[in-house]
DNA sequence: CGTGAAACATTAGCGGC
DNA sequence: GCCGCTAATGTTTCACG
């Protein structure tokens, strides 16, 4: 992973365009007080080093009818050739059967009701966070697809009640 | 909340500025097949309807040093008086003493940290997701602001050991 | 780092299906 | 109603001072 130093300016262009990633470059260019030229270079940096990893069109997930937000909870079964077969992958042997969490992350990828998963400490294995349109469909998704799922042991979901607060803007330190 | 119908043409343009929210009008046009006048019509339409909410840029986080990622589940105080407190406020008495749960999300606006705060159902109030340099800092960011909450009981935290999956990309119904 | 010029994009008005 | 053309205006981008 390149590392990259950023300076007050880059942070200040970073947090403009996390609030608005729209902005021309003028725009951003008068709002760190430098001319466009040097700000694009500085962007295209950013954007080269990765620090820029995409940009995107946030959707309100009410107005496209996804009025429920799920986190659920899986656990997943600890086979005990799982340590075997994730060696054997990591060796590079592409062909061997998959080990119970890499089939896993690659079924996730595939449902798009799933917009994040993370592998956590603790008690659970995975954290997924669901949107989905009603409680029918969250159902729905549990029965005929995730506890579907031959490496999916058991499951907890909350439901979200409030968004109190919910950014892509990451505090810049 | 404005119902706002969709058509397929407004999907294709809401998935493909999900995927790039940078693409020029143009170049939607061409991939939605139409020409621009009508394209940025659209786009408008769906902007002003609230369906894209905004534009910005998601920076990686490992690159601006933020290598810990946390969820923490957050359990309040359940004063006696909450209820009160909170009919207070939705009754306009706007310099009543807030509730604790007012209160908490107040803060929770305000802590840099913490991107993600919804309240849920479940055992635990709240769900925050907090994203910091270290467990050093994170252990700094429990004890000096969080714990330190009024209105926080208990806590209980889990790291983020790998990201499987992670995108604003809702899935379009 | 800034200037300037070519290439490109945005957007409003109007006519057509 | 929604589409597409045209044309004026604004923006991006890069070679060069």
């Amino acid at each position: 992973m390149t590392k990259i130093a950023l300076d007050k300016t880059d942070r200040k262009i970073l947090s403009i365009l996390q609030a608005d990633g729209r902005l021309s470059n003028q725009d951003v260019a008068e709002q760190v007080a430098l001319s466009p030229s040097p700000c694009l270079r500085r962007i295209k940096r950013l954007e080269e080093a990765g620090v820029i990893r995409q940009y995107v069109a946030l959707l309100d997930p009410d107005k496209i009818g996804l009025g429920l937000l799920a986190y659920v909870n899986v656990r997943l079964e600890k086979h005990s050739e799982a340590a075997a077969h994730s060696n054997a992958r990591a060796l590079g042997a592409a062909n061997a059967p998959p080990s119970p969490r890499a089939d896993f992350a690659d079924s996730v990828a595939q449902w798009p009701e799933v917009v994040a998963c993370y592998a956590m400490t603790g008690e659970m294995d995975y954290l997924l966070r669901v949107h989905v349109e009603d409680m029918d469909h969250f159902s729905r998704f549990m029965m005929a697809t995730l506890l579907r799922h031959p490496a999916v042991l058991d499951v907890k979901s909350s439901f979200a009640l409030q968004r109190i607060k919910d950014t892509t803007a990451l505090p810049l330190v």
